[in-house]
DNA sequence: TCTGGGGTCCTAGGACCC
DNA sequence: TCTGGGGTCCTAGGACCC
């Protein structure tokens, strides 16, 4: 209770770019601004969905995941573009370091949001006052909007940057939570999805504030961990910290591709293999990581979707293992249906730095017991005799041999 | 006319060991 | 002859997020 009080309140900022790709796109060529605008896929390659689209889109009900074609029929004069990634991730590295400009605390959650703990720094200005500033110089130099949530922890900043969209700044104290965020309707709660909203319609659960209020014995046979940890975060407890580490503690690299039409022609599948793994070979350079499990995905016609996995005994990051292996699980796996998509990922992967780490106390934990093993084994040889300890390794006899077990446990497990 | 691609975390069953 | 309970690893799948 004393340790309560005593306890600093945090300030955390949730940073969040509004309509991220859409935003690049307009600063880039200030034409597109003011108008509805959709990123997408090419429709000729079946990959026609909305990722983003402008405020001036949306406007006309066009939304993320969207066909391109129902998009254009809600919109007929939507301008399209083809997302251009290496575009964004260089807009979104200049933007995190403007945020750590302000503190070392900062968490990119995604290419377009992140954390940041500004306890302190209050001292010297009010985090009001930075967050204005930092959403201006974030506008000022990259001509994209973002909005800013500011709460005493993670899980209600981020309800707060959604609150004020674009270039929104929402304060959510503790003592604001009644009012402001438990008449939300509960599947716009940050981990509730389609699936967990309707599964707490069924006992009544329609708003933020009914979570919060709800039986949590109920709630734990439903949903189990996560059904404690929500209805937590609807009371705004939340103890996660800003963790700037967790970005180099990728935990999967993966690929995956939609064929531009179902197939199953083996070559052409062998050949989506080896681009697939080459693709993924590429992204853990990139990351200089090496992994030790590969899963397969395929997903057929009717879009239901099989994983297989297979666990291997060494690191790897070589294309050549990285097919091979998705290759023979393919093969094991394939029902000989045509394939609608198929992915590749790499798990249990880490930066090889650490996995030198983790080799090297490996490697010296096993020359240690090599050593011990050796040194009582010597003084076993001395004690029975050469040709005694022999005649045991030939097993030729039993009693010796117990004598000589017993004998050797006392000594090496000592 | 349908629904991309990159991730994380959790659960649950079976194998295996003690 | 019948049968414990806990822990860990591996695999598959589901929910969710951007």
């Amino acid at each position: 209770m004393a340790q309560q009080s005593l306890k600093k309140a945090r300030i955390i900022f949730h940073v969040d770019m509004n309509s991220f790709y859409a935003s690049v796109e307009m600063a880039y060529n200030p034409q597109l601004k003011g108008k509805p605008l959709a990123i997408a896929g090419n429709p000729e390659e079946r990959k026609g969905v909305v990722v983003t689209s402008s405020y001036e889109a949306r406007a006309r009900g066009v939304k993320t995941t969207m066909p391109l074609w129902k998009a254009q029929r809600l919109c007929p004069e939507l301008i399209v573009r083809r997302p251009d990634f290496d575009r964004y991730r260089s807009v979104s590295k200049k933007m995190f370091q403007m945020l750590e400009d302000i503190t070392p605390y900062i968490q990119p959650v995604s290419i377009d949001e992140g954390y940041m703990d500004v306890t302190g720094t209050e001292q010297y200005r009010s985090p009001i006052e930075i967050a204005q500033n930092l959403q201006q110089a974030i506008k000022n130099e990259l001509d994209v909007p973002c909005s800013i949530g500011i709460a005493p922890n993670k899980f209600l900043a981020k309800m707060a940057s959604d609150m004020k969209k674009p270039m929104g700044i929402t304060i959510l104290r503790k003592r604001d939570i009644q009012e402001k965020l438990w008449p939300m309707p509960i599947e716009d709660m940050y981990g509730v999805g389609e699936k967990t909203a309707s599964k707490m319609r069924t006992i009544n659960v329609s708003t933020i504030g009914d979570l919060a209020q709800s039986d949590g014995y109920q709630l734990k046979q439903l949903f189990g961990i996560n059904g404690e940890r929500l209805k937590n975060r609807a009371n705004g407890l939340d103890e996660r910290s800003v963790d700037p580490d967790a970005v180099h503690e990728f935990k999967s690299i993966g690929s995956s591709q939609t064929l531009p039409a179902d197939t199953d022609d083996e070559t052409e599948i062998s050949q989506l293999i080896g681009k697939i793994a080459e693709n993924v070979e590429r992204r853990m350079k990139r990351k200089q990581a090496a992994g030790r499990s590969i899963q397969i995905m395929i997903r057929y016609h009717d879009r239901t979707t099989v994983t297989r996995s297979k666990k291997l005994n060494d690191y790897i990051e070589k294309k050549e293992t990285i097919m091979d292996t998705a290759e023979e699980l393919f093969q094991k796996h394939w029902n000989r249906e045509p394939i609608r998509l198929l992915g590749i990922t790499v798990q249990e992967t880490d930066e090889k730095q650490n996995i030198a780490r983790q080799l090297d106390l490996f490697t010296y934990e096993k020359e240690m017991e090599k050593e011990k093993l050796q040194i009582t084994i010597d003084r076993l040889t001395r004690k029975y005799g050469k040709d005694t300890f022999k005649q045991m390794q030939d097993e030729t006899s039993h009693e010796l041999r117990t004598s000589f077990q017993k004998d050797f446990l006392d000594d090496y497990k000592k």
